[in-house]
DNA sequence: TAAGATTGACTCTTCAATCTTC
DNA sequence: GAAGATTGAAGAGTCAATCTTA
């Protein structure tokens, strides 16, 4: 195995030698895969609410307003954007509550659904989801720094493994 | 564009069309990327913590749990587990006084740096690492459901992304 | 009885401020 | 003054319990 010659360590890539080395070897590949997985998104989190910072938004409270700004009414059950963003009610109440106290989304009685509330985006929260997203395509999402064709490499390789974990159905 | 004719939605295959729809579509990979990162880590995360609960443990105390049990001596100052870990050293002091708390490490102090304080695995801290390990490696690192061949693809490409994020020097 | 939403308790993380030692 | 570590406050997540309505 060559190591690079400048001064790269990658600490993942020795934790892997490791689990070999401890006689995990089956597992040393899931190992290292998911351990990637975890420290990428601790970086790109950081990048992306440092990006969002100054519109006052995390990465949580964005995607919500994206999907409100994505659904065809304006509006969702609440219920419903907890489902697509895969995160729990208690999540979604409170970043509807940080939206709303923003003016960025108004609560409304789901009128098929005397239980229910709609998340519904407002003006100011699709002008605000239209500049978070210029700062995010700019600063995030477009400085990657690995080529299209990797991208959806890695796009179709999570895709598996989140349908193999039952997400996706 | 032919969509799978079993049941199968993916939120994020839909976001992307949206972004390609809003004259975004530079961006559309890296986004689907990013917002893959996440969502697989949400879901390896549950996985590990419910494969980590019987032992009291979470993600985060276990990976600080398995570099000192690799450490040559079995003990590390604080502020390289940081480090290592990519985590805040108030995390740290966190992680290692549940550690603590539960007698699977203990503190000593920095011989060479009066102000240093260095994190020591105990015997109980290694038994019950090998046994979490045993743990993860059947229910999460070996469970991913992807060829070998495709975990490796996986852990390249991330890597590569974490080379471009400043990561990994 | 079950479903939608909220609340409160707890965990984990980050940030700013502090204390001790170099 | 700078570095190692700790503390307290605030954000965001989960879980269990609760309230209202179907």
């Amino acid at each position: 195995v060559s190591e690079s010659r400048s001064s790269s360590f990658d600490p993942i890539a020795e934790a892997k030698r490791q689990w070999t080395d401890h006689g995990w070897a089956a597992a040393a590949e899931g190992m290292a895969a998911v351990t990637s997985i975890m420290r990428a998104q601790q970086l790109l989190l950081a990048q992306a609410d440092g990006a969002l910072r100054p519109f006052s938004l995390t990465f949580a409270r964005y995607e919500v307003l994206m999907l409100l700004s994505f659904s065809s009414r304006g509006s969702l059950p609440l219920g419903r954007v907890g489902e697509r963003l895969q995160v729990n009610p208690a999540s979604v109440t409170n970043a509807i509550n940080r939206l709303e106290a923003a003016a960025l989304v108004r609560r409304e009685p789901n009128p098929f659904d005397g239980r229910g509330t709609l998340a519904a985006i407002t003006d100011l929260g699709r002008e605000l989801a239209r500049e978070a997203t210029l700062a995010m395509n700019e600063s995030v999402f477009s400085a990657l720094g690995l080529p299209e064709r990797a991208l959806n490499e890695l796009f179709a390789l999570l895709r598996d493994l989140r349908r193999a974990a039952g997400d996706l159905t």
